[in-house]
DNA sequence: TGCATGTTTGGCAATATGGCCAAATATGCA
DNA sequence: TGCATATTTGGCCATATTGCCAAACATGCA
């Protein structure tokens, strides 16, 4: 297992993105910037929690931050990671996981 | 958050692969096929642990499974994972994560 | 059947993750 | 400065993940 650094690296980026409201802030920040405030509503979390999950897509350097007076404004740094789930989808085909058969 | 169900499923997948012996075993079974046994060697760990990584992937709807005779191969079901590896490596120009600035 | 090989599963301890509250920090404005 | 709003961080607990060992299971062959 030569190349265990590169490997690191990438599930780093991979845990990052590998969690439900994670993703939901993705595709919510695919729509544009927006604000922690705006997000935390649309989550319906804490915004501490909110913040948390902002921050570590950010240190996977999946999103930016950038202060604008009071605000906090995160958008997407990588907007590929979209691509992603044409295929997450169809590894889903097989395994829906609730027991729902796919089309 | 109403689409809740689905990012649930997408972030099962993304869980997944998010292990640095799980992207191992991915990347080896891009190059073919190959059996519990040979992969444990070729990871360096204890072949009841790889077997559940590999499980993992296969709940996960990634890899497939194959018993013949006394050996279960292995191999991609869903080889577009590959492709996720180029925009990962973008987030990771970004943030390396060891301090070793990019090139 | 009995044994060897290959694979999975049960159990356990160490560690990581997730979410909330409270407190600290940052900014704008009166 | 002092207060209000926006965001991050510390602390804590509940839960999930990981990896090993030992034990169970599966298969092929003598």
């Amino acid at each position: 297992m030569q190349d265990q650094r590169r490997f690191e690296q990438r599930a780093r980026v991979l845990k990052a993105l590998a969690h439900p409201t994670r993703l939901f802030l993705v595709d919510e920040l695919s729509r544009g910037e927006c604000c922690v405030a705006d997000l935390t509503e649309k989550v319906g979390a804490d915004m501490s929690t909110v913040s948390r999950h902002l921050a570590r897509l950010r240190d996977a350097g999946i999103l930016v931050d950038e202060r604008r007076g009071a605000c906090v404004y995160y958008r997407l740094r990588v907007p590929c990671v979209l691509d992603f789930f044409g295929c997450v989808e169809a590894a889903l085909s097989a395994d829906d996981g609730d027991g729902t058969a796919g089309p």
